[in-house]
DNA sequence: ACTCCCGGGACGTCCCGTTATT
DNA sequence: AATAACGGGACGTCCCGGGAGT
């Protein structure tokens, strides 16, 4: 469960101490390495980038939210947790300014949902009701709650549950042809 | 941000470490202790017991997403973030069986989330096209993000936007006289 | 000859490290504690307090660096060098603000000696040519380079030699009855 | 302060450390040809040479005290000490054979002193009452405190002061016509 | 011949839990 | 019952020297 021992990390990688402080030159710096480097591709490449190509925002939030729950499962690292939540809470006690690193890429992340959602608003899939801060705001939150809750239960089921909630929250605020409007 | 320290605690407590180790027989049942003694009473205190008397569940839960983010801000801790949540984090790496513990809350937080709803369903206050025990799993996991929200971003107004966000999803699953409803 | 290393202090010590972080934060605390209740004690028994009792500095001055050279050799360790000489060789690197510790003993150590050479022109046991300041500069650092010719070399002879020089120096500014003087 | 760091000491070098462990099987090595190449030849060329071609030792000696000392003031370096002493302290720990080395030359300097003091009474520019063993051996101890005293103050004054008052001890050693002797 | 990468280990720091003491 | 002193050990840092690769 522990990631943050030094040297476990340098076992788990099957490196040294040595070979470690060679290319970094310190914990700190690993941390951050592993923030920019594997972290925020990673955030951009499984949550943004398919937005950027998608005419259907929420759908394609949906997709995503799904498609990781389902993958997490079966790479049998579900109960790890979000992978950012994850270093911030390892991390924080080391560097105050490692924190800002952290919640620069939930902003982004935010601020990717936003502006999907926004597009999805203009092309008429998304209610025009609602508000893209907060609806991004708020699924970025969810999926933090969706990763918590599978770390800390360890249940499929409930993550998926928790994961199926969320997507029927998003389908409730998607413009389907035929489908009535509540004003 | 650390509270992990022993000597800190006691320090903070204002107690020496001698007399901690009388009463308990380490840092784990410590542990134990705050969570069987504060933490779970914290819980029905704040989010359990008031739907028990209550005859609009979702209105309650709503009320009570909104005290406790408006009480934390207030009382200057808010950016602390879940107490569950942070003692999680803070001790699941030492001891296996101090994850069940903490798992049991998120299950009785639940459990009582779903009792509260079903019964909603019963009085007619919530849609019957709601799934209890989904909700309650998604209202928890929601509330775990909007803490972690507040405790990464540090935002006051971040953290207010994800929990009325919520309220927001709780709303809409509300039956209020004269509402229409999406079939 | 290394009394550097901490494993090696606590060991010689017969303590363990633990015991030593007990009472000193750290490495440095333990050097400034060493200098302020064990060196300037020892400078001040050693070499200045048995000048404010004596009528007669410069016999003084050369009974101290006789005597101390003697009781070095008897006791084994002469070619220890200069207690404060090696501390500040060992933790200078350590911290810039032990430098001027080290430094402020030089100085109480040259102004007791300015002071009582001072006294002793005034009494006449000392040639009223001889510059106090200058005197007790020079033979602060001659007695620097008579420990540190018995630590280098580590032969008895040579350092007693070096001693005698000094004291044959000292010698030959004293006022006594009887003797020539240069004009 | 610290050149002990192999990895500055290359740096420094503009070399690098494989570079480095192919000349010198290690730091041990290259301190020996430090000391061999670079301090002994210092050492001949700063105080032993230019007693060879001097008709007057003291003077000789006199002279190199002061211009050591004007020089490093000058360099801006004067407060790194005796290069022969800086050498042994940082390395005499790593071997207890490298401390002879340090103290070959020592005893070198003494002998060069120590013949040209002789060759001085010869010649009638040094007192006869003069040993020239003791009095090598304490000019080479009071020039280690000259070095010391600069060094541990970083006082320009104070190490111009210290060794002024080795000159005038020097001086009033010299025969000079005209001047009375002490008998 | 020289560089980069790395292994192994020592150091100072820090902290949990225990023991001697009152 | 409560404290202060302490033991033992793990952590992150740091560095010397070796060895593969060019």
């Amino acid at each position: 469960v522990q990631g943050g021992n030094l040297q476990n990390i340098v076992t788990k990688a099957g490196i040294t101490k040595g070979a470690l402080f060679h290319h970094f030159s310190g914990k700190l710096e690993l941390g951050y390495a592993v923030v920019d480097e594997v972290i925020e591709p990673l955030l951009m490449h499984r949550w943004l980038d398919p937005l950027k190509e998608s005419r259907n925002s929420l759908a394609e939030i949906q997709h995503s939210v799904r498609h990781f729950v389902t993958e997490d499962i079966a790479s049998g690292t579900w109960h790890h947790g979000c992978p950012l939540n994850n270093l911030a809470q390892e991390m924080s006690p080391l560097d105050a300014g490692f924190h800002s690193r952290i919640d620069r890429l939930y902003g982004i992340w935010r601020a990717g949902f936003s502006q999907a959602i926004t597009a999805g608003i203009a092309e008429g899939t998304v209610l025009k009701s609602v508000s893209p801060d907060r609806l991004a705001t708020f699924v970025v939150a969810s999926q933090m709650g969706v990763w918590g809750t599978g770390k800390s239960s360890r249940s499929e089921a409930l993550m998926i549950e928790a994961a199926e909630a969320l997507c029927e929250y998003l389908e409730s605020l998607r413009v389907v042809p035929g489908r009535a409007i509540v004003t």
